[in-house]
Parts: C-alpha cells; structure tokens; sequence
DNA sequence: TACATATGATCAT
DNA sequence: TGATCCTATGTAA
C-alpha cells in the first residue's frame, strides 16, 4: 500500500476527520502509551504529508510523526474494533476512529525535527507538481546510479516506491539499468509528467493504477479478471500490454524490478 | 502450523 | 550485499 500516493490520501482522509475537534490518542499495544498521552485530548491543527512520511500537528506543537515503511497500515476502523495488541496508536473523536499498525517510525517531534526530516528529502512531486522538474534533472545530472535504483532514492525524489518505478519506466520506455546521467531531457521530462501524473490518480483512487485507455483494449478476455491495472510490476512471464514480448524480472537495488526488454530500449 | 512474501529503510559487515 | 525491524495475508504442509 503505502507509496507517496497513499500517504497523501491518508494526510488528507484524517484531516477530514480528526481537525477541528479534540482527538483522543492512546497506544493499544503500549509501546506508544507515553507520547500518546503527551497530546491525548488536544486539537489537530494540521495533517500533511512529505513523500512517504505523514505528519499530524497538534496544538502544542508536538508533530507526530509516522512512516508506515514495508507494512505499516494506518487505517479508518469500525467503533466496535477491539483494541488488539498490534495497535501501535488509535485516534479516536465523535465520528471516526483510526488504528495504525506496523509503522516503521511512530514518534512525536517537533518543528525542528520536521525540518531535518524534509531536508533529506528530495522533490515531493504530489507538493511541487510540475514545477519540481528542475530539480528533479539536476538530481538525475549528478547521479550514475542506474535508473532503477535512483528512482527509489528518497532524497532524489520523495514518494516513489517498488510499484511506481517500474511502471514509471514502462510508460517512458526507460530501461532501468540506464545511467541517470545518459538520461536525456526529453526523457526526463516524461519521467517527472509521467509521476506526477500517477501519484495523482493513485491518490484520487487510493490505488495504483497507470494502465491508459489506449491499451486497455489489448488486454485479453483471458486475463480480463484481475491484474488490470498495471504494465510491468509482478507481471514476469507475461505478455507485454504493447507488444509481443515478455515482461522479464530482474533484481535491482535490492529489490526486484519488472520491464518489458522491447518496449524499454537495451542500454549500451 | 509454518513459511514466504509485501507498495521500506536502516544498520552491520 | 545481507540481516533486521514491524504486521498481515496467502499458500503449503
């Protein structure tokens, strides 16, 4: 779940909920117990989200700070959820209540901290939109990592993950072993478009979809019951959406990355 | 019941 | 590069 889209929308769904009237905070599980107690009752002024880090300011000032890594979930839960031992925090008002489970990073901070926390980051392209496009070709000028591996880079661009950097090269015909630095303008430009154009429709639908009308007609009857949404990603073995070929997976910067070997041009 | 896996990032070697 | 942390889910045994 949780790419730079999906915070966004969670930044987003708990300030419809929870600003504008107190919010009770407590720690199920306990291991939050103490710094949930710090702003237990108190009014959440704000809800923001920075890449794939999600900040929640309260009247204090205290920020809580969240990053759900790998498997962390923060979620909308019924009233009569019961208060299992995984719960890392539950905030709760009249209207709604949220359980979150798993975080890498649950802490309260404060404005400073928040600072050095963006200060690592690179563009957020869900903040900046277009306009974020300078940076990012610097950011990629400077660099010979491959592709596939600065796209996951948090401090090149923010809100990027396994899912998005696969299709993000699909759509551009990109392969991932490319030096960042061989990548051209043009290149470049469609990649930066191209993801600022999916986070946003991944957080309009809280989903990842990058699948585009045009190739929607290609996909087979066969295969029409699931795995619609996507080019590239957990696609190994099957046919490419565009041409006859196969989609390959491959391991990069630790993780494993899917491309089609027609569509996403060798490198020399 | 056990194990593999997951849209992440850090720390040790 | 590999081990590690956190939790939930699906599949194998």
């Amino acid at each position: 779940m949780p790419e730079g889209h999906t915070i966004h929308r969670l930044a987003a769904d708990l300030r419809k909920d929870f600003v504008g009237q107190p919010v009770t905070a407590n720690s199920p599980q306990g291991r939050f117990s103490e710094s949930a107690a710090i702003f237990d009752g108190e009014l959440m002024l704000k809800s923001e989200a920075w890449g794939k880090h999600l900040f929640c300011h309260w009247e204090s000032g205290n920020i809580l700070h969240i990053h759900l890594g790998l498997i962390g979930k923060f979620r909308k839960v019924d009233e009569e959820t019961p208060p299992r031992d995984t719960i890392r925090l539950r905030l709760v008002n009249k209207s709604a209540m949220w359980d979150l489970t798993g975080p890498q990073t649950c802490a309260l901070i404060v404005q400073e901290d928040l600072e050095t926390v963006i200060s690592n980051l690179g563009p957020d392209p869900l903040r900046i939109g277009l306009r974020g496009l300078g940076k990012f070709k610097r950011g990629l000028a400077s660099s010979k990592k491959p592709i596939g591996a600065a796209l996951l880079d948090q401090s090149l661009l923010a809100g990027i993950g396994n899912v998005y950097r696969a299709e993000l090269l699909f759509l551009c015909g990109i392969h991932p072993e490319t030096p960042c630095n061989r990548i051209n303008e043009d290149d470049a430009e469609a990649l930066w478009d191209w993801t600022v154009k999916l986070l946003r429709r991944g957080k309009r639908l809280n989903r990842i979809v990058t699948i585009q009308e045009e190739d929607k007609e290609n996909i087979s009857s066969k295969s029409k019951k699931r795995n619609n949404s996507l080019y590239a990603y957990k696609r190994a073995g099957l046919d490419c959406r565009r041409c006859p070929s196969e989609i390959v997976i491959s391991k990069l910067a630790g993780r494993s990355i899917w491309h089609c070997p027609n569509c996403q041009g060798k490198n020399d």
